[in-house]
DNA sequence: TCTGGGGTCCTAGGACCC
DNA sequence: TCTGGGGTCCTAGGACCC
């Protein structure tokens, strides 16, 4: 018999507002949102204090990145429309969206728990999966120890969710938010986890969830002791088969401290819509600066690659893609631009248009790249 | 009050090859 | 001359996550 594995997931409290409030204390208890653009930056007066900009102040077509625990209170979250929370809360704060800081927090809080347990899985900016199971400590010390040393290093609070994996431990970190440590084993998931609503497993997003509620389940509980052959016509075999065992707590997955990106990727929604005839120069500028800027990304992280697409979302919010696929892997902005131009040229141009992204994928190393391009002129393998 | 930007993974059909 | 079956690559779209 193989003893349960300890799965901790690491998950940073509020992220982005909780950085800003370390920048900005004198919004502590207050309801703070960060998701505005630049135009919002707070400005110093002369008697020395700062002059925030207000939900209120805010026309666009922003979406909330985060919001404070005060303006989650007030009915504003994550992925909002900025107008729409503004409507909700026209007197809360509203902060531009600093990424580099963010960055620079999350490389700090990540070294801190790098000291403790080294093997890390990313899983974006703002959480992590830690395996513990090789750890000698015992797990609440251990624990403790790793909110205490992101503490020391940010001076930020997280919440940590221990479980015998990746699964339960993610829905764990959330039970005990902010600052939370909890730990839940396999004896503690009809107790637990079972009440809880089913979108909290993570993997069932809003359609699913609400295909799960028009059959009468709303609660783990109610998933796991749902009929398989129910959830099998409308799931597909495999999909029923995942949900009966996470509704059971099951999850064999590990944890995964290296792994290779797969696509890199620009996009920007449009302040206005804009049609491709009528504002052919604009798009066309914002087309090629968005291919320059997906080069860049690409040199620095040492990458090309060989599949160029475009995606487009109309101003009905339809979404179409398109994607070619090169002989060899570029991270070229020339190159881009022209394979991507090939795509547009694919793709019905009649609507207006909200937004406009270019992508590249199956990439390589940047190196590889190279030596692939000598070989394809011979200098690698002569005659 | 209409819905950001950066990703991953899955499905499904057709081409093409053996 | 009525028709197979498996494997892989490419393309498009969709769900989901942070």
């Amino acid at each position: 018999m193989v003893p349960p594995r300890r799965i901790a997931h690491l998950d940073m409290d509020a992220f982005f507002a909780s950085v800003e409030l370390l920048r900005y204390p004198e919004l502590r208890g207050l309801p703070v949102v960060v998701g505005g653009g630049s135009r919002h930056q707070p400005v110093l007066q002369p008697d020395g204090t700062r002059r925030f900009s207000k939900l209120r102040d805010y026309a666009g077509r922003g979406v909330v990145t985060t919001s404070t625990y005060e303006a989650r209170a007030l009915g504003v979250f994550s992925a909002m429309g900025t107008m729409k929370a503004a409507a909700l809360a026209p007197e809360a704060i509203l902060l531009p969206t600093d990424f580099e800081s963010y960055k620079r927090y999350s490389r700090l809080f990540k070294a801190a728990v790098a000291e403790i347990v080294p093997d890390i899985e990313d899983r974006g900016i703002d959480e992590i999966y830690l395996d513990l199971t090789d750890h000698p400590e015992e797990t609440r010390a251990l624990g403790m120890r790793l909110k205490e040393a992101v503490k020391a290093a940010t001076g930020l609070t997280c919440s940590i969710g221990i479980a015998p994996n990746k699964l339960l431990a993610k829905i764990s970190s959330d039970l005990d938010k902010p600052d939370g440590l909890t730990i839940v084993s396999l004896e503690d998931v009809p107790a637990r986890i079972w009440p809880l609503s089913a979108k909290k497993i993570n993997g069932i997003g809003p359609k699913a969830y609400a295909k799960l509620t028009s059959l009468g389940i709303e609660t783990v509980g109610q998933l796991a002791q749902a009929d398989p052959k129910l959830l099998q016509e409308h799931f597909g075999l495999n999909s029923a088969e995942w949900l009966h065992r996470v509704a059971h707590g099951h999850d064999e997955r590990e944890v995964v401290t290296r792994s290779d990106p797969k696509g890199v990727s620009r996009e920007t929604t449009f302040e206005r819509d804009l049609h491709a005839k009528h504002d052919r120069d604009t798009l066309s500028e914002i087309f090629t600066r968005l291919c320059t800027r997906l080069s860049e990304d690409l040199h620095r992280k040492r990458y090309a690659g060989r599949t160029v697409g475009i995606k487009l979302r109309y101003a009905d919010f339809r979404t179409v893609t398109r994607d070619v696929t090169l002989p060899s892997p570029t991270a070229d902005a020339a190159m881009i631009r022209r394979a991507a131009g090939e795509c547009l040229r694919r793709v019905p141009l009649e609507q207006r248009l909200r937004l406009l992204g270019v992508r590249v994928s199956a990439l390589v190393p940047l190196d590889e790249a190279e030596r692939y391009r000598a070989g394809e002129q011979g200098e690698l393998f002569p005659g």
